[in-house]
DNA sequence: GAGTTTGAAACT
DNA sequence: CAGTTTCAAACTC
């Protein structure tokens, strides 16, 4: 019974106090972190519940390299809070403050908003709270301005079934970051290049793995970036060569593909020409014979050596 | 799949 | 503004 879900009035009076007015978030941060130190929880268990997010989605139909999938890159917009997650006392309870998932937002506290609470029995001293106690409250696909898909969030507003709610977390969400949900890295428009808008901050990678937003997002790293050692400026030989190196592979992917189909339609032929062959009374087993094998060693030996030549290409 | 590396964002 | 912490994605094996 302890994990009940209860309702809000449970916060406690010192939250409330301090403020009436509904200047900012900003405040109540303030509050709740306060709040945080005084129970003093231990670290793994403070569960900073991140917000939404500019997210560099932009995804050029062409170049999909390696997997075509982007990492939901998290920009952070600043000053929107993330004091989702806050843990308050109250008669020696734990409590948890939890949000309508999937919507990134900040429970209003101060608003009187209906939210749930998760209440744990504590003693005295620090709180261990169990990781299921702690609710997922940031999602990716609100993140991205997507409906939930194949998330695991549990009791998920972010549907259609919940358009007006979900709309109106939107709307939230840019009056606190008028930049959120908007791609923070590319715009391709016509004359400028494209760039990162604050540039990356990379030490150890070069600027040269997807660690990097800005390779991330296949650019050039610019005066904007205070990447050390970097390896990914425009007139980096490194950057070219790489560059090189992955369109060449790209092209191998390519030709292995076309290769592969053709491959499948020449043993559909073969096996058409089989049936064929097989007038019905016989079993098409017989018509396996040297001949076809022939054939289709054919096939694959000739496979192999195309790729063998990419391969070879690609290496000089 | 487990374990490590990495850097953005948050926080101080 | 710099140093620290956090944490999930990228990466490695
Ligand atoms: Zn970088
Ligand atoms: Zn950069
Ligand atoms: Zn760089």
């Amino acid at each position: 019974m302890t994990d009940d879900v209860t309702e809000t009035q449970a916060i406690t009076s010192p939250v409330m106090a301090t403020q009436e007015d509904d200047s900012g978030i900003s405040e109540k941060s303030k509050i709740l972190s306060n709040v945080k130190t005084e129970i003093n929880i231990t670290a793994a268990n403070a569960s900073k519940t991140k917000v939404p997010a500019a997210v560099s989605t932009e995804r050029e139909p062409g170049n999909s390299l390696s997997t075509g999938q982007h990492r939901p890159r998290l920009l952070m917009p600043a000053g929107v809070p993330t004091q989702l997650g806050q843990i308050i006392t109250k008669d020696g309870v734990v409590q948890f403050v939890v949000q309508q998932q999937c919507f990134n937002q900040l429970p209003s506290i101060s608003s009187g908003k209906s939210f749930s609470l998760t209440a744990i029995p504590v003693s005295a001293g620090t709180v261990t709270l169990s990781s299921e106690a702690i609710p997922n409250n940031y999602c990716e696909c609100f993140a991205n301005g997507e409906f939930c898909k194949n998330c695991n969030c549990t009791n998920c507003h972010n549907n259609i079934e919940h358009e007006n709610e979900r709309s109106r977390a939107i709307k939230a969400c840019l009056e606190r970051n008028p930049h959120a949900f908007r791609p923070k890295i590319g715009k391709a428009k016509e004359g400028n290049e494209r760039r990162h808008s604050k540039g990356c901050n990379c030490k150890r990678s070069g600027c040269l793995k997807n660690y990097c937003e800005c390779y991330e997002a296949k650019i050039p790293c610019t005066v904007l970036c205070k990447c050390t050692n970097c390896k990914n400026r425009e007139d980096c030989l490194e950057r070219k060569n790489l560059m090189q190196l992955a369109d060449a592979a790209d092209i191998r992917v390519k030709q292995q593909t076309a290769a592969k189909s053709k491959l499948s339609t020449q043993i559909d032929d073969l096996s058409a020409s089989i049936s064929a062959k097989n007038d019905g009374s016989r079993l098409p087993l017989n018509f396996i014979s040297a001949e076809v094998i022939k054939a289709t060693c054919n096939c694959l030996l000739k496979q192999a050596q195309e790729s063998e030549k990419v391969i070879h290409a690609v290496n000089i």
